[in-house]
DNA sequence: CTTGACCTTCAAGGGACTTGAAGGTGTACG
DNA sequence: CGTACACCTTCAAGTCCCTTGAAGGTCAAG
């Protein structure tokens, strides 16, 4: 299988593909005489992984860790449980966080549904945000 | 002021307040003899302002948009409700993403919680993530 | 024999910093 | 007066995960 197939079986673009060679994440693999990358359906069951971790936001490093003691022959259920437990605690906090910010932005649009336009004799940057700075 | 005490009054480290002289946010400021910068309140103020932006989300692009749009005499409140409904928008998005994903991840910690380690001998990369990609 | 889709490499861009190296300045203390 | 120490300077590279672009080679169909 060519790389554009891999892609396409996949959903990942080549250049992906190709970053995640360069990166240690996916092997080298084999060449055509021309010198076209040729993968085996080990590959693809591997980017398929990739992707699937990639889209619960786990991160290269991480991946590369679970994958490493894979062909080392080890089981990366540990590992796994605690990439998972981390992973959950920080993107809760990020739900917070943005929460957060989605309340303030709110507030702040009602703010500048309120005010009118300053003038430029105004001395405040912003006479909408600067009130917040208040918090 | 120099850079140390300005960071210091406005909560943003000396690294970063180059930074956004170099990109532009904020201007080159008066020099001592020996090349230190120092600012003036103004300058603080401006800083004050690019924090309190950043710290709603609002990318460097926009603020200098805005400071632009003040420095030129122009009042930004148009182009600062514009960014606001952006900003709402994006991040509520945001959260409903990462609320899937934190969905998902606490499904498969209940996964990883019931199943045992595998060995080396099983064909998948891991038992616990591979079953999500049945979505 | 040419068109067009595919493939190759290397390099740079993006966003917002962060870190590091190598060195100059300013001042308080002994 | 010397020196330790905190502060400042610049430039370069690293972070994270791709994405885009340039310049060119390969292959099958028409």
């Amino acid at each position: 299988m060519r790389i554009g197939e891999v892609g396409n079986a996949v959903g990942v673009d080549t250049p992906t593909i190709r970053y995640y060679e360069s990166v240690g994440v996916l092997p080298e693999p084999e060449r055509t005489s021309s010198g076209y990358r040729t993968y085996t359906s080990a590959d693809v069951e591997r980017l398929r992984f990739v992707n699937l971790a990639r889209s619960l936001g786990i991160g290269l490093d991480d991946i590369r860790q679970i994958l490493g003691l894979r062909d080392r022959g080890e089981a990366p259920c540990r590992y796994v449980r605690g990439v998972l437990d981390r992973q959950v605690e920080s993107v809760d906090e990020r739900i917070l966080q943005l929460q957060d910010l989605s309340g303030e932005l709110r507030r702040l649009q009602g703010v500048a549904a309120t005010l009118p336009d300053i003038g430029a004799e105004d001395p405040c940057v912003c006479h909408i945000l600067e009130p917040a700075a208040a918090h």
